[in-house]
DNA sequence: AGTGCAGTTGACTTT
DNA sequence: TAAAGTCAACTGCAC
């Protein structure tokens, strides 16, 4: 019987259980197909720049395919009516993916797919992508699952079989061409300059890392200049899938073996943060309302909704260096260091207190990693929402002056300033006419925006600590690594932090 | 040498 | 890897 792959962020050959069991199954009898649903696509979390990295990847893809005898199909359309085309073309068959844990309209859309194929009696089979497992019993199981899921031996990409069959080229609305510009209405513009897809690029950029850039890991991991260097810079091939997580944490394992111990810290460091990485997804998995819900009710309606003080902080317009710096580096780039990802969630939510579910749905735009599990508990951490992690207000002065003393990463984004000394470059508006250098000033006292800031939250979060729901969030989603610092014998388990930066 | 004092550092607490 | 505040111990200096 027809085996049909369906991909979607597991864009690799490498390490791939739904190709692999389809070509056990059925050698010369299976295609692989890549969906781009309109309704998906069009939901304001993904945009323009996700896509082209998507068409990145496939092409790529298509070439390793074409040399196993296997086609790769895509479609502009949703999931129905491209199985209903298959079922007519090619008669029954047989579909594998690797589950999706993501926002509830990627849910939604799992579901009715399990319904759609259920009810024609065909099989719908799904495998973990990588640590984190649907229906988890109970968190006390997460370590002990991620542990024996990164444990399995890595499968290799399919070998070259015969082809059963003539593969058409088209199958309509499945065709053969992967160019997806005739998929309106998604966000944005694309990317010039930020990382590009493919399996090729993902494994040089990993092996590069643990080659070289590890050993400076995690010195240079809250620096935004730095860190563009010496992170691992994995992430965006992670949240696409051109790389398996487990193939990632077995080869730094091994690379662990072989560094000289007085620089293992750094590795060790990395290692625990795809840990972190799975843990987060497990919470989206678990509930994935978060993505669009306040996980904590108490912090709901605090926080307003303007449209002038959103659009100076997207366009890196504050008159705040590093916060403009950041934003603008998004833009450009697609990425940014996991500081300044709190930092400029920490200034929308808290400084200038918006609701925090504009910034998600824009910052998911922006970060080429976007990966909806992390994405969004991260967000609702750093804007406070959980009520059961600290409260975390950011000084974008301190940071600058502390991360990018010398203004590196300032004046590779904001030009504007580049020909001002380190020592003007954090505060400008102390030293020199603003409107002349087409740069504004500060929009808000920021001393006593995040003095109001503090007193409202830590009000607001000294009343959530103690409600039944803030018990309940923590047993959902708590970490029980039982590794956290500053666990002090009075505190109570509420406190129990999620610092992976 | 010992004392007084301003300023710094670090641990800890509070918001 | 939040920031600000508090407090005690320490440091360097003047006398």
């Amino acid at each position: 019987m027809l085996q049909v792959v369906w991909l979607k962020r597991d864009l690799r050959l490498h390490d791939h259980r739904p190709l692999v069991e389809a070509c056990l199954r059925s050698p010369g009898n299976v295609m692989v197909v890549y969906i781009a649903e309109p309704t998906i696509w069009q939901a304001g979390d993904l945009s323009v720049r996700h896509l082209q990295f998507v068409a990145q990847s496939l092409a790529e893809m298509a070439e390793g395919l074409h040399d196993s005898g296997i086609p790769l199909y895509t479609a502009i359309a949703e999931m129905e009516p491209t199985l209903a085309a298959i079922l007519e073309h090619c008669g029954t068959f047989r579909l594998l993916a690797h589950e999706e844990h993501g926002t509830p309209l990627t849910f939604a859309r799992d579901l009715r797919v399990h319904r759609w194929m259920r009810s024609r009696g065909l099989e719908f089979v799904e495998y973990p992508p990588f640590g984190v497992t649907r229906r988890l019993p109970s968190r006390e199981q997460f370590q002990m699952s991620w542990e024996q899921k990164m444990s399995e031996p890595l499968l290799s990409a399919p070998a070259l079989s015969q082809a059963l069959r003539e593969w058409p080229v088209e199958l309509r609305p499945l065709r053969r061409a992967l160019d997806f510009s005739e998929l309106h209405g998604v966000p944005g513009i694309p990317l010039s300059s930020g990382q590009k897809g493919g399996e090729r690029l993902a494994r040089a950029t990993f092996a590069d890392f643990l080659r070289d850039r590890c050993t400076r890991y995690q010195s240079h991991i809250s620096k935004p200049y730095d860190s563009m260097h010496s992170c691992a810079r994995i992430s965006t091939y992670l949240a696409w899938g051109n790389l398996s997580m487990r193939e990632v944490v077995q080869r730094s394992r091994q690379a662990l073996q072989s560094i000289a111990p007085s620089r293992r810290r750094h590795l060790e460091a990395f290692l625990s943060r795809l840990h972190w990485h799975c843990h987060f997804i497990q919470r989206i998995e678990d509930d994935a309302e978060i993505a669009v819900r306040t996980m904590n009710s108490a912090f709901e309606g605090l926080r307003g909704e303007n449209e002038e003080i959103f659009q100076r902080w997207l366009e890196g317009q504050t008159g705040f260096p590093l916060i403009d710096a950041a934003m603008r580096a998004l833009a450009q780039t697609g990425w940014l260091h996991f500081r300044g990802r709190a930092m400029v969630v920490s200034f929308i939510c808290n400084t200038l207190m918006q609701d925090w579910r504009r910034p998600a749905q824009a910052l998911a735009q922006l970060f080429l990693d976007y990966e909806p599990g992390i994405h969004f508990s991260q967000v609702q951490m750093q804007a406070g929402t959980t009520g059961f992690n600290t409260i975390r207000i950011y000084n974008p002065l301190k940071q600058s002056q502390e991360h990018d003393s010398e203004g590196r990463f300032i004046r590779l984004f904001v030009p504007e300033l580049r020909e001002l000394p380190s020592a003007q470059l954090h505060e400008p508006w102390k030293y020199v006419d603003l409107a002349m250098l087409g740069y504004p000033v500060p929009m808000v006292d920021l001393t006593e925006a995040n003095r109001i800031a503090r007193e409202r939250l830590w009000s607001v979060r000294g009343r959530a600590k103690v409600a039944p729901e803030t018990k309940r969030l923590l047993n959902k989603h708590g970490s029980r690594s039982g590794k956290q610092k500053n666990r002090r014998q009075s505190s109570a388990p509420e406190q129990i932090e999620f610092d992976f930066g």
